[in-house]
RNA sequence: CGCGGGAUAGAGCAGUUGGUAGCUCGUCGGGCUCAUAACCCGGAGGUCGGGGGUUCAAGUCCCUCUCCCGCAA
């Protein structure tokens, strides 16, 4: 099939791959415009970028899409199908009915649950057990459009979003070409969702990093899984800021949230909300390496009392 | 030229006004203990990121290069 790509991130490349891989005519590929990002202030290509330039497929990296220039550019493309996965743009629905096949998207979630941005992130940090991928139709309102499938698979309760992440992406990049096969043999059945289950992933932002001791034990472990591998929870330990990448449950306890319980081998075991305490086992410094709370101690003495 | 922190023993850190490098953990050997993520004793391990300069003397001061990281985007 002729299809235009939409993506921006790794998530992406992985459906984009598999479109290549399964021998589709990908007549172009829209991500988003490459942006100062890195220290210092270097432009980065996105991964679909790179990905596409290594495959000499033509990219297109519009900064609007409601300007009419966007419009014609994909009618001059004139695709059957657009395909698109975490592009990070809200598309026109002028753009969406241009192919014949229709406009489909590759979400990360069990819709109507967790329609959004930040979908994996979000539904570790609610302490979610199961999640998936679903392929649907886009519509004008985000996320809601009608389902062709979805694929589900557990979230391991080790498991950080970067790792679900990467495993949700080849777990789409199948169910994309399981759905491409439906729509080219035409047994695409289409399922309307059940709106008013539905629940919102906004995106991210760096104001949810700081860790809120009061708050539960296992909730905070998730906010720590869930956040990774941006923008990564954190908190003041020895008056500098750590980020926490890690942590293993605690024991009971009655110390006042937020209170440093002891340092050891097991890692820093510090007081939640709910009588719980949990260790840090892994953790960044400002200015250094990611390193294990043992390796921390080695050079930090504890304190008894954070933010 | 966006702001800033850092590079010293395998790991994490100290190192004062320049004077031949120290701590914690790990590691090796020994001891203690019913036992230990415990404790005691002893040992090994570093051309102080690279290059240049100042000096009687540089981890420490000056210049430069490379790499790592936090913030901001």
């Amino acid at each position: 099939m002729r299809i235009l790509f939409m993506g921006t991130p790794d998530f992406a490349v992985a459906s984009l791959r598999r479109l290549v891989e399964d021998g589709h005519e990908i007549c172009g590929v829209f991500t988003q415009p490459d942006k100062p990002k890195n220290r210092g202030h270097k432009v980065a290509f996105s991964p679909v970028k790179e990905y596409a330039l290594s495959r000499e497929l033509p990219v297109y990296q519009p900064v609007k899409l409601r300007d009419g220039s966007a419009l014609t550019l994909v009618q001059e493309l004139a695709p059957e199908l657009i395909v698109v996965a975490a592009y990070g743009k809200i598309l026109p629905e002028d753009i969406l009915n241009v192919p014949p096949y229709g406009s489909i998207n590759v979400h990360a979630s069990l819709l109507p649950r967790y329609r959004g941005a930040a979908p994996v992130n979000r539904a570790i940090m609610g302490g979610e057990s199961v999640t998936g991928i679903t392929i649907m139709y886009m519509a004008k309102e985000l996320d809601a459009g009608d389902m062709l499938l979805q694929s589900q698979t557990a979230i391991d309760p080790e498991e950080t979003a970067a790792a679900l992440m990467a495993r949700l992406a080849h777990i789409g990049a199948q169910a994309l070409h399981d759905a491409l096969c439906a729509l080219q043999k035409g047994t695409a059945v289409r399922t309307p969702q059940q709106h008013h289950e539905a629940t919102y992933a906004p995106m991210l932002s760096r104001e949810e990093s700081p860790i809120d001791w009061t708050r539960p034990a296992q909730a905070i472990r998730n906010q720590v899984r869930g956040l990774i591998p941006w923008p990564c929870a954190c908190t003041v330990l020895g008056g500098q800021t750590v980020k926490v990448y890690q942590t293993a449950p605690g024991e009971a306890t009655d110390a006042a949230p937020g209170t440093v319980l002891s340092g050891g081998k097991r890692g820093i075991e510090i007081s939640c909300g709910d009588g719980m305490s949990l260790f840090i086992t892994e953790l960044q410094p400002e200015g250094g390496k990611r390193m294990t709370a043992d390796a921390y101690l080695a050079g930090h003495s504890i304190e008894t009392r954070h933010a």
